[in-house]
DNA sequence: CGCTATGTTGATCCATATCAATAAGTGTGG
DNA sequence: CCACACTTATTGATATGGATCAACATAGCG
């Protein structure tokens, strides 16, 4: 593993609070890889012999039953993924592609189980993050299950403009194709439902999204911090 | 809180695994409290000051949003529930309600964050149900995004006969109003796919299902080890 | 610069929700 | 223990959100 990468996985909440001899343990014993576009680094269903985190660039997580595909979320710098099946020694339940050349470091799963059971701190931060995950997920369904897909689409957009600091122009993170399937919408629906957000100051070109009349599309969204907050 | 529950839950994979001190510490500050049917025991957006363990009757796990409320599990003796609100000293995600006449242990978040610093092993089994939990819910996601309802409804069916140990002939473990709304569709919605199930075998009375083609429903269901599984 | 993947638009179809009415349970109090 | 009230389940009719199919436009990319 290259020296420069250290520090950014230190720095991660995983990381920050253990002890320097069980990190470099953890690092000694990884490697940090650049892969292209498209390239599937986890299919859902194999063993997780590592826990993956990314560096740069950014990695979809979907599921594939039946033919059928979903997008279930993106990953991006810096933090990791499948911790939960890294911790319980199951197989992975979602596929991970890189969706952008990227950096990604893989941790051999026993070694992190190792340390998991060695370093009290890491342990703590461990159980910090699988509960920020469970929650996130938890979110995830409760905006599935009580909302429509054009009330999903304005609570996304009203987070990703948070996200840039609440600038009213700013640019989609990831493609619309992918973000219907994430949204659990078509591509065409999703293209309709752009066009139905107008009414509300809602205009998106390409990927450059203006949003003009903030309280209209807030009273469409109906936010709520126990769906909508990163935090919480 | 009584001697007779305390072994109850010391039998929890969430509690075997920890010192008797500690344990005793945890109970010590607990109490168990018997509630009738349809009681709110927790209410979305509190302060997590509790995490709770069914020790009999059953619970429902639930969300409202803008008037739409959704079932998002039932929880049944013996197991926690919103442990990672407790962990995280976050809000609650979800309401929860009894269904039936049941008896609850409460156990103050504080004692368990304290001990949960303390107990390794109690870290450790923290870790595991909070794995369990995310896994389980990241199933539910793919479960929603990837399969019409009948396919849910298959597929519950299909789970509830291996969990009946087999049987051909089982009771339904919840109403199917709440079924309905678990499975992520109205009433009317569910009666209809129930009939229009009766071609692969399944004839639901009552609360009372009978699968006489197990083959034809699998077909149908395509049941898959990364959605349907308790266990992985 | 042309090929291929992505996005848009329109027409149609289908799954599921909604509304409405009835039937069947279920629990309660007289 | 029954009658009444109330909730739940079923069934039918209709509406609608969203999917699918098809054609075309557009934009990246080699």
């Amino acid at each position: 593993m290259r020296a420069d990468d250290v520090p950014e996985i230190r720095e991660l909440d995983l990381f920050s609070g253990m002890s320097e001899a069980y990190f470099q343990d953890l690092v000694r014993a990884a490697y940090v890889q650049t892969f292209p576009p498209q390239v599937d680094l986890i299919t859902e269903g194999d063993p997780a012999d590592f826990l993956h985190v990314v560096i740069s660039g950014s990695v979809e997580l979907y599921c594939i039953w039946n033919r059928h595909e979903t997008s279930m979320a993106t990953v991006r710098p810096v933090s990791s993924f499948i911790l939960a099946a890294t911790i319980k020694d199951g197989p992975y339940l979602m596929s991970a592609r890189t969706t952008e050349k990227s950096r990604v470091v893989l941790l051999p799963s026993l070694d992190v189980r190792e340390i998991f059971d060695k370093d009290h701190n890491f342990a703590r931060a461990v159980v910090r993050e699988l509960a920020n995950c469970y929650r996130s997920v938890v979110k995830d369904t409760k905006n599935l299950k009580l909302r429509s897909s054009l009330e999903r689409l304005a609570n996304y957009l009203i987070r990703s403009h948070l996200r840039a600091e609440g600038a009213h122009v700013f640019e989609l993170a990831i493609e619309k194709r992918r973000l219907a399937s994430f949204l659990g919408m078509t591509p065409e629906n999703l293209s309709r439902a752009i066009k139905s957000l107008r009414p509300y100051g809602v205009h998106i070109d390409g990927t450059q999204v203006t949003i003009t009349d903030m309280e209209a599309l807030q009273t469409l969204a109906k936010p709520s911090p126990l769906i909508d907050d990163y935090a919480t």
